[in-house]
DNA sequence: CGCCAACTTGACGTCGGTCAACCGATGTGG
DNA sequence: CCACATCGGTTGACCGACGTCAAGTTGGCG
């Protein structure tokens, strides 16, 4: 293997609930990457499982016609690895230079948890975070406009540690990344966050270090509501495309129909 | 509660290689679902895991505008309702009446899983095939068009055993949960099904059951997210729009632009 | 200072979302 | 048994958001 590694089993910083992983880090090979070292390579046998100690790492496939997509983002503290298959559907890359990733063994690791079952738990509970990122991840990707997208998107960057101390988000990948991560074009991706720059629910200290000025906005342009600062306007000619549909729908009525369209009545509560 | 149920730990129709979850099996306690009822709401709180045992879900949310979206779709043999959060995020409604719904006290689960490597490893597994499905499912829905869409959906569909048995597949939900699931208006979806219809790459029996005629076709259109375990298919030879690009990238020389755009040269071998 | 990559902005064409109508299957009541 | 309503699905017409191509700007590093 190429991967450069040393073999201090050192702690994971970012690690949010300080969890007695102890035994499991004795197993630990750390690694340094540059920007865009592998890894892990597509169709690689897995033999480890891997955590984010410090920097950044994108997973993702290359299409035949030579796109790219972008699965997930991984940031300090993060697991990741985990596959149901026998080989890698993916390659990981560091995003930033000098991302420590600590690898661990998978059969050891497995042995382990089978004789310490804090440890399951732990790699359990660490999959089980995995399934619910990949789940918001679902969502945002979902979403119909690039304005829900990239809104969607500062949210989960400013959710997920990545900037934490101070007040302003770092987004470490370039805006290609992102492009991928939301599978719309760079320039659309430019484009969105320059309007929301001019609306100045944003604001850049250089292209890679956000502030969110007006986060309730955000959250309103990623699940689709209607414009806040603007007019409910009401005329629909000039409508542009935030302020889209009507205000709150109410149920009420109860149609057998759970159709997308409008709003469905069903029996379920989701917000 | 209003979940109607009968105490009956049957066995798991569908689950693939017959794992000895016997202890597990024990706490199961089965329920019968009729279309569109609800499994488990979003918000409630997590109190147990799931199998499908017979019959078809899917997990959708809400969002405010009233549009909704489905994170899932899960079929007989599936394990689901993990999550790393205290609450539901999302809620998940039977498609199919008569769907048979296996649900394990999670307290009581995790505490066997303790007690048992091997009932902790079955769940590790199950949850490491979530994430590899949630991860393919995303790639899917990373796709630009509406046809490279529909066609990775149905390709998934006809590999997820629903079809199994006879050579079509069955696609269990209606079309709006299809365009919910894709990320697309129910219209297009119909649409694009027609013109795969008048390209003969698939077949339909009626609406719901579908025969895939050219499947290199569909793997052609899908472009690049087929499952690496199928064989190699049958060519790419006389398809349209595309072509076949490069081959394999070498690694050796760094460049740091990973970009979408065309082909980047990288390092990375991803297919 | 000058180069190149990263990013932004502009112009234009198109794919797909929206609205609306239509079709067949199923069901319900008279 | 046949009107009539309802629901799932399909088709058509229109137009706006976003992908594409191309040029311009910023910023980091030699």
């Amino acid at each position: 293997m190429d991967i450069p590694s040393t073999s201090i089993p050192e702690l994971v910083e970012g690690t949010a609930p300080d969890r007695p992983l102890a035994a499991l880090e004795q197993l630990a090979i750390l690694g340094r990457y540059d920007t865009d070292q592998c890894v892990y390579h597509c169709n690689d046998s897995i033999e480890h499982w891997y955590r984010v100690v410090r920097g950044a790492a994108r997973s993702s496939a290359l299409s035949d016609d030579g796109r790219r997509y972008i699965v997930d983002f991984v940031f300090p503290g993060d697991l990741f690895g985990f596959c149901g298959q026998r080989a890698r559907h993916f390659c990981v890359e560091a995003i930033v230079s000098g991302t420590l990733i600590a690898r661990y063994p998978r059969d050891r690791a497995e042995k382990l948890a089978d004789c310490n079952p804090q440890i399951a738990r732990n790699i359990r509970q660490a999959a089980f975070e995995s399934i619910a990122r990949m789940q918001k991840r679902t969502a945002i990707l979902g979403r119909a406009s690039a304005l829900e997208k990239v809104s969607g998107f500062l949210l989960e960057m400013s959710d997920r540690g990545a900037a934490a101390a101070t007040g302003t988000v770092f987004l470490p990948m370039p805006r290609y990344d992102i492009a991928d991560y939301l599978a719309m074009a760079v320039e659309t991706v430019s484009r969105t966050l320059t309007e929301l720059r001019t609306r100045r629910t944003i604001v850049f200290r250089d292209p890679r270090h956000v502030s969110i000025c007006d986060r309730g906005a955000l959250e309103h342009f990623a699940s689709g509501l209607i414009d806040p600062q603007r007019q409910p306007a009401t005329r629909r000619e000039q409508r542009t495309h935030e302020d889209l549909s009507r205000s709150l729908p109410q149920p009420v009525i109860s149609s057998s129909r759970t159709a997308t369209p409008k709003v469905q009545s069903g029996e379920q509560r989701c917000s």
